[in-house]
DNA sequence: TGTACATCAGTGAACGCGCGTTCACTGATGTAC
DNA sequence: TGTACATCAGTGAACGCGCGTTCACTGATGTAC
């Protein structure tokens, strides 16, 4: 029952953006409004738990995704993680505007969708802590990293202790670099920067993933 | 007047988002709703003014920062450029989201609002052309760029015409790169998701577009 | 200098609609004896 | 097998609020003669 309610509620979402309406929801259902408090407490909670499915959605096609290829292949690992972010925001795109856009005025997001979101980071370090393992970055990477300043390898130590012990800051430097050269990437078409710019969406897309492979020496 | 309309609706901007309300926006003026009518034919309207007045505000800012640096230092203009891109987002979030956030739902932007849009990533664009014709890029830059499809060039070419004829697709593609990279970046930031990870943002920020100028052998 | 008129910024009421949330309730289903 | 009761999904009305837009209007200001 809340599984339907929340797929009719994804529905509006594509229409609605984040003015998500309770009663539109209840209609569709050909409820009355107040019915749905039944199983939400509120228009919040309904928010909230459609980003923590949203986030749950996007890392299990990210990780089946990355599971697909082989676990040496470390370029194809990537190439195929990002594709696999990039078509899950295209076929939910209000979904991945509720992620990765905008926040949602007057609604403040709890903490336990931070979890749901670290799953979709952890397929990336997990490339780099295997290539690094296997002495992939050995040789200079093509790009000489920046020196980090104390604050910011504090920054990245601690989220490295989290998610993957003994990977060098340097290399954290860079995969986030990649990531958010990533999410910026995907968010200009979704988000309609590209329009009249970029046609040939999928290939542009492949080739900035290939640069930032490149930059971090994968 | 209407100077004054807008310089109220943007500062409802901050806490409403997109879902800005005239009649709010009204009542803070001491006025009825009906009169701003006389000033913007609808809510649309005042957004579209809103949207083109903050495309400018932030190329203003950004030619500004870009035109104080001398015209050989490219990376010092990047490092310039980019700052005030992310100095204005975090003086303005509300509007930066309204340009480069979630689509506002059953808001269609029209055409003249990209013209305002290019005028800061021609900023970029001309870092690079001006690079480029001082022979800066003469030497392989650090990163091989990936082969370019016929489409992808073809999209990359009608842009270079456009606004910096002569410059080499390949250039432009990093420059995109770069570019989304940056923006990425800004919106990790404003939209959260760097909550809980970075906390010396203005540090991480700048390593970030080192690693970007690399990237374009800035 | 004084009157007649036009302009136009802003008013106030109304239309028709939406929303989230509360609350007492109906009525079917399942459980216990 | 049959009755009494509890559970609980869903109802319907209401509260108090919001919104964008239209329209006939008031009343001050400026202009022309």
């Amino acid at each position: 029952m809340t599984a339907e309610i929340k797929a009719v509620a994804r529905r509006h979402l594509e229409t609605d953006g984040a003015n998500l309406s309770l009663r539109a929801v209840a209609r569709d259902m050909g409820m009355v409004s107040s019915a749905l408090y039944r199983y939400f407490a509120s228009r919040d909670e309904l928010l909230t738990a459609l980003i923590l499915d949203a986030y749950n959605a996007l890392a299990d096609a990210v990780e089946a995704a990355d599971a697909a290829v082989g676990r040496d292949d470390l370029r194809g690992r990537w190439t195929a993680s990002t594709r696999a972010v990039r078509g899950w925001a295209l076929a939910n795109p209000a979904e991945y505007a509720l992620l990765y856009g905008s926040p949602v005025p007057g609604y403040a997001a709890p903490m336990d969708t931070a979890a749901a979101a670290v799953r979709t980071a952890v397929v990336l370090v997990r490339i780099l802590a295997d290539g690094f393992a296997a002495g992939a970055f050995a040789a200079p990477p093509a790009l000489a990293p920046p020196a980090l300043t104390d604050a910011v390898r504090a920054d990245l130590a601690r989220t490295r202790d989290a998610i993957a012990p003994g990977l060098p800051e340097e290399l954290l430097l860079t995969g986030m670099a990649a990531w958010m050269h990533m999410f910026g990437t995907v968010s200009f078409e979704l988000f309609g920067q590209l329009n009249n710019v970029i046609d040939a969406r999928a290939e542009f897309f492949d080739l900035q993933m290939d640069l930032a492979a490149e930059q971090m020496g994968l």
